[in-house]
RNA sequence: UGGGCUAUCGCCAAGCGGUAAGGCACAGGACUUUGACUCCUGCACUCGCUGGUUCGAAUCCAGCUAGCCCAGCCA
């Protein structure tokens, strides 16, 4: 632990705590309410949390809610939620943005006081144009040399509603002149008569994001502001509000770079797509890597972090590959999780001199390479169900799985060789028939012979039949998140739903996601939002490496 | 073409003047009651390019090149 090297951002705060730049380290994650969470958020949760933690310092959640064209209640509730499932504790410091607006009020006047504001007549779209580009200077507005007396009275009718949205705004005194854009007189305070999720109607003037965030830190005491790239631009702004509103406790703001995953839709926008346009079933479909999302599908809280870890924190634009994230997951729960026997696509396997009526308890071990987990009773008889692929009535080149003649190992069980199959009209094999060795029983000890193939079953007679679901990326790979001609660029195959498949007798559904193995056909969580009596239903989390591949034929 | 930022293996990413960590992915091999897991082994004489400084440069300097961000009364 001691010896892990440190990140740019953990150099920074080295440095600012060796120079008694701060002597303590205070962080917070500053959603705004106008969408669920994503694993892209995660990375910025787990890092200033992260942070909090290592320094033994301080961690704020505040909603960032500014802009009450965009805010909702319910994005509030469920960010709360993804935030807390992923470990980051806020304790009692939940704050709100609009819990400042007077303090930001205040503020607003102090800087028109210091004659650092003024109010500005021109519309949206003059103030554009005196902005220049980003090639010429702005020049300056004709408004800008209002007396501050003058300033202050406007400021304050804009306060108290005597003008319609759009009709003036309060802007920083600055530089028009400047080559960064942001400080060319950037507008901090607008006009919006509109109700707000917490303020209600106490106010029709809004705070900017440019104004509102250093006030938002400082008023917190925060000491480590971390956003991502593209406020790097911006921080001279920043600065200046900090310095000019004259707190005592200035914030550093640090960029890093956002976290991208390869063929895969983040990005609110795009995700507020599919919702809306109805081709996911909700913010928490399996497909999307929405944090609850996520959660769905079976990930876990430690897989997350896990991945957040080991992706690291640069600033350099990065785009990490799926493989990576579910290298995480299945480390995770490699060893928490049961292993248990499902077969997804059945095939029928009829032991020919196993007596009818019989019945065996076979006790299995959980988990083989976690004894803590136990071990637990599988009914096993004369017909079971096999997955399709471990039968080849005439096998390739290195099968080691069932074929007429060949003995393999059920596992948990008997050596069985397979006698024969049964066909349908059209030809397709129905049955598999077989013999089994009765000395063979698993634990008993014999080693006689050895088989090179080893398959998993379920009892015809005792399996409860379940529902697999199979996600893939919800776009298609390679070809981009849109067409030609706009429209989102979905996979058709981005679920395949198995409606046959039989899992062992035992497994129930669950109140939340319940992870398990499935032996070979990867990891698999209980759906528990399918409200279905008795219908089982298995999202796959994600699948085993590469086992033995077909040739294909 | 103004400003800001970035550039080290297919993907992340250490490195901060002393001669290229690590992880993912991939490829071999061993093991195996599932071809998984585990375990070994391999995987950048080279750090966007070109010059310069130095005994010595991925690290310093100069000049290029490429990519990302900025002209919301969004955050």
């Amino acid at each position: 632990m001691e010896n892990e090297t440190k990140n740019f951002i953990e150099q920074i705060i080295d440095k600012d705590l060796a120079e008694g730049v701060y002597d303590q380290v205070h962080t917070r994650f500053p959603p705004e309410p106008n969408g669920y969470l994503h694993i892209g958020h995660a990375k910025s949760i787990l890092l200033n949390y992260g942070l909090a933690q290592k320094y033994n310092g301080k961690f704020n959640l505040r909603f960032d809610d500014t802009n009450p064209t965009k805010e909702k209640t319910e994005f509030v509730d469920s960010i709360k939620e993804d935030v807390a499932w992923l470990g980051a504790d806020w304790e009692d410091r939940l704050f709100f943005a609009s819990d400042y607006f007077d303090i930001m009020y205040q503020c607003a006047v102090k800087l028109i006081k210091k004659g650092k504001a003024f109010v500005c007549d021109l519309s949206a779209e003059e103030i554009r144009e005196y902005r220049g580009t980003l090639t010429e200077p702005g020049k300056d507005s004709p408004y800008r040399n209002r007396s501050v007396e003058e300033n202050l009275e406007l400021f304050e009718n804009m306060k108290n509603g005597l003008y319609k949205d759009g009709e003036k705004v309060l802007r920083a005194k600055i530089d028009m002149a400047s080559p960064n854009i942001n400080m060319r007189d950037p507008v901090i305070y607008r006009v919006a008569h509109m109700s707000h999720h917490n303020t209600g109607d106490a106010w029709c003037i809004y705070p900017m994001y440019d104004f509102a965030h250093p006030i938002e830190d400082a008023v917190e005491h925060v000491t480590h502001s971390i956003c991502t790239l593209e406020f790097e631009d911006h921080r001279p702004l920043y600065d200046w509000v900090v310095r000019e509103c004259e707190f005592d406790h200035p914030p550093r703001q640090i960029e890093f770079a956002k976290l991208y995953l390869k063929n895969v839709v983040t990005g609110k926008r795009y995700i507020k797509k599919l919702v809306e346009d109805g081709i996911v079933d909700g913010w928490d479909d399996p497909r999307l890597v929405s944090i609850s999302g996520l959660r769905r599908r079976g990930y876990t809280p430690e897989a997350i972090r896990r991945f957040v870890e080991l992706a690291g924190v640069s600033k350099s634009n990065s785009t990490c590959e799926m493989p990576m994230l579910e290298y995480c997951i299945r480390e995770d729960l490699k060893l928490k999780k049961p292993r248990v026997m499902a077969v997804l696509h059945p095939l029928k396997l009829v032991i020919d001199n196993y007596p009818e009526d019989q019945v065996e308890y076979m006790e299995v071990q959980n988990n083989q390479e976690n004894p803590e987990l136990g071990s637990r009773e599988v009914p096993f008889c004369r017909e079971l169900y096999i997955e399709q692929e471990d039968f080849m009535e005439v096998p390739v080149k290195k099968y080691f799985r069932l074929f007429p003649g060949n003995e393999v190992r059920l596992m948990n069980a008997y050596f069985v060789t397979c006698t024969g199959v049964v066909k349908d009209e059209a030809g397709n094999v129905t049955e598999v028939h077989c013999t089994y060795d009765p000395e063979t029983r698993s634990g008993s000890g014999f080693s006689g012979r050895k088989v090179k193939g080893t398959i998993h079953w379920v009892s015809a007679r005792h399996a409860v039949r379940a529902e697999a679901r199979l996600y893939e990326n919800i776009i298609d790979e390679e070809k981009g998140v849109y067409n030609e001609d706009g429209s989102l660029n979905l996979n058709p195959a981005s679920l395949t739903v198995l409606p046959d498949c039989y899992v062992e007798p035992g497994l129930a559904k669950a109140e939340s996601p319940e992870s398990f193995q499935f032996v070979r056909n990867g990891y698999f969580c209980v759906d528990s939002r399918d409200s279905r009596p008795e219908h089982l239903v298995f999202n796959r989390i994600v699948s085993l490496k590469s086992s033995f591949k077909l040739p294909v034929q």
